[in-house]
DNA sequence: AAATCGGGGCT
DNA sequence: AGCCCAGATTT
């Protein structure tokens, strides 16, 4: 996944020509890009995108109009104004950072990267983007969009949550970051991510880098980037009974909440669970000959269901109500198999071809 | 219902 | 350094 210079810096023209085309310039964190509107917008913009962002940015940046502003006012009045955006946290740390800025730099924003990542609600990406953005430092930045064009530019295999794989789009996004121009190419590439290398469906046709990207080339775009790896998922037995009598076969109505809700389905029970006490005491039936039939995954989910069908002869029990009951049916090979699970309507499919 | 997001905090 | 969380939205 090695950048060569002259990669790069096609990369770099592509983007730019994009942007001076296509991007916005007049956000009102742009007009001026001061350190101090920049820092405030990229905390709003963590969290809210930017149409709902952009009234909050100006109540905001009308009544603290500079970070000693900020400092000075009480928590509370900053609050209020955050109020609807949602994720306070973030809201007290920018309070937070204020008066420590007021404190310990005289008033005035840092203008090194060590010193705005020490910040408390600035990290790594924030503190590139607030220093690239206002000042024009080169610095590489990477928030969820540009993990998402890297990705995909350089078909970065692996979750981006995994500590090797975010390493590895440090390291490109560094590769790419260019000495000119940086706060312009870290805004292109955001805007990239958000408007066209989207999550889903990206508009790879109007891509400005769409010739040199590594997963559109293989028709993999929407691979990238990888998702989560998923828990395994748990596996259950179950003991699924075909209790076949001259009548037909036992279907009972499952409760109205949880797995199949609502659904005939057929008995079941623990696969260690002994079957004649169990058809005795539950369905009045006595048991007869009764063989396995071979076990099935079904998957949900959340988690795989090995189910282990039993067939077995059974009679009723002379003076037993069981099979009354109104959640009891007896099923056979005229019945209209309608409202019922899955796995069971493959097992009563293979009764019907064996009856 | 589950993924997502950047930073913080804990081990 | 690695792992998980808070908190709200999106898919």
């Amino acid at each position: 996944m090695a950048v060569t210079g002259a990669e790069a810096e096609m990369f770099r023209r592509q983007l730019l020509d994009w942007f001076d085309k296509h991007g916005r310039h007049d956000l009102p964190w742009q007009n001026p890009a001061t350190p101090y509107r920049v820092w405030v917008s990229e905390v709003m913009l963590q969290q809210t995108q930017v149409g709902v962002v952009i009234p909050y940015f100006q109540r905001f940046i009308e009544r603290f109009r500079d970070v000693t502003e900020l400092a000075d006012a009480p928590l509370d009045d900053v609050l209020t104004l955050w109020s609807g955006l949602g994720y306070y946290a973030r809201a007290r740390n920018l309070h937070r950072a204020a008066q420590r800025i007021r404190d310990h730099h005289g008033g005035r924003l840092p203008e090194r990267l060590a010193d705005w990542e020490a910040l408390p609600g600035v990290g790594r990406s924030t503190a590139g983007a607030i220093l690239s953005l206002s000042l024009g430092q080169a610095h590489a930045i990477l928030d969820g969009n540009v993990k998402r064009v890297l990705a995909r530019y350089h078909a970065v295999p692996g979750w981006p949550g995994r500590s090797a794989v975010l390493k590895a789009l440090w390291a490109l996004s560094e590769a790419h970051t260019p000495q000119q121009r940086c706060g312009d190419f870290n805004q292109a590439m955001m805007d990239l991510g958000a408007t066209l290398c989207t999550r889903a469906r990206p508009a790879c046709l109007l891509c400005p880098v769409r010739d040199g990207c590594r997963a559109l080339a293989s028709g993999e775009q929407q691979r990238y980037p990888e998702p989560k790896p998923r828990a395994a998922l748990p596996v259950r037995r179950l003991r699924m009974l075909l209790l076949e009598s001259a009548d037909g076969l036992l279907l009972e109505k499952r409760p109205p909440t949880g797995i199949w809700a609502g659904l005939w389905s057929l008995p079941e029970c623990p696969p260690e669970e002994p079957l004649e006490a169990l058809c005795r005491e539950r369905y009045g039936l006595d048991v007869g000959q009764s063989d396995p039939w071979p076990a099935f995954r079904h998957s949900f989910t959340h988690y795989h269901l090995d189910i282990e069908p039993v067939h077995a002869v059974v009679e009723p029990i002379a003076g037993a109500a069981g099979v009354a009951d109104r959640d009891l049916v007896w099923y056979n090979t005229g019945t209209l198999s309608r409202g019922l699970a899955a796995p069971v309507s493959r097992l009563l499919d293979s009764w019907k071809k064996g009856a």
